[in-house]
DNA sequence: TAGGCAACCTAACGTTCGTTAGCAAATTTT
DNA sequence: AAAATTTGCTAACGAACGTTAGGTTGCCTA
């Protein structure tokens, strides 16, 4: 089942590799282009800039990143199953798109005004979820949180780091890794 | 209380605060000649390269965690309280000096090798040290973890973001930051 | 007071960078 | 078959890069 990826799409899903193991700033256009087999100049009937192929990617990502979480979202449920489910919905995010999701997650600071302006407001708003939902369980009793903004940063940062490391092939699939991450952000490590 | 910092230090520190705010590869020599209010050439005087400032901020730092969790063990007590421990020692390193930590957890993989090499080396060494403490938690029959590894890396990176926000003059300190932490990791969100 | 050294300068090196201009071939659309 | 689009090329631009060479100044010490 292989996917047709146009030249432009191909320059993107090279590009995010590179971006991803060696940065933007240290990816140059002619690494780039090497990679593909191309000249370098040629990458310019394609795309405008190099940073328009770092905005395309941090802007589909969070694109991505909002509807798994929006589609997952059960208004009725318990707030923990609530941050279960969304939990689980940015893992599976991550896990499919491990490169894209590491540009995401390190590379938008390179991004020029407004584009990193615009770019952290929609991280705010995503986070923002994350901080309703918190807030819906302690209101509840459910949570105990001594802080509801500092407990969203601390999930989002213990999910964050699966493209690290993540394979599809590994011995854990995307949906037992977000039970895991669940599990132990909800539970804790301590034996109950 | 003003240290007295020789030139080279400055240019260390100086150089460390560009390192984690534009990254290493997006910050030049000239940058940071025009920080120090000198030029470009005059800084080699101090130092041998650019990559040079990045071995020296990425090993002093390692050496400090290390010597912090060392300090913070004491290997009589339960894994929860040595996990606690090292996990309040980790905390201060960062909160101490987050500049130096943002380089620390970023900026080392450009680093050349051998050092980039022994770096990871270093970091898995470190992170041993973690997986140890879970080991014996499991065996004691105090922790319940689904993979060893698996809840050291997300307990570090559960840590790994505070450098992003922490300021010293904020409403928590280091310390109740530390002990915010510990509970969530190892009791969970969940009111008990 | 002479020597040494720390600190900084100007000038320049060779290289790499992102990008543009102008053109050619192939492929697709009309 | 003609026209338009896609995809690529070579050549080159000006700017920025890390770094070196060689010299000047001012302070500290012998």
């Amino acid at each position: 089942m292989e996917v047709i990826l146009s030249r432009k799409e191909q320059i993107e899903q090279t590009a995010t590799a590179l971006f991803k193991n060696r940065g933007f700033s240290a990816t140059s256009m002619r690494d780039l282009a090497n990679q593909l087999g191309i000249e370098a100049a040629s990458i310019y009937s394609h795309i405008k800039s190099k940073e328009e192929i770092l905005q395309r990617v941090c802007f589909r990502m969070a694109n991505e990143f909002f509807e798994a979480i929006d589609q997952a979202d059960v208004h009725t449920a318990s707030a923990s199953e609530r941050l279960q489910a969304a939990i689980t919905a940015h893992v599976q995010v991550l896990t499919k798109n491990t490169e894209a999701s590491a540009v995401f997650l390190h590379e938008w600071r390179h991004l020029s005004e407004p584009h990193h302006a615009e770019f952290l407001a929609l991280r705010n708003r995503y986070e923002e979820h994350f901080r309703e939902i918190i807030r819906e369980g302690i209101k509840a009793g459910e949570f105990k949180v001594p802080d509801e903004k500092f407990a969203v940063l601390t999930i989002l940062s213990a999910l964050n780091w699966i493209h690290t490391w993540y394979k599809p092939e590994g011995k854990m699939n995307a949906e037992e890794i977000a039970a895991n991450l669940a599990t132990m952000l909800l539970n804790g490590l301590k034996q109950t």
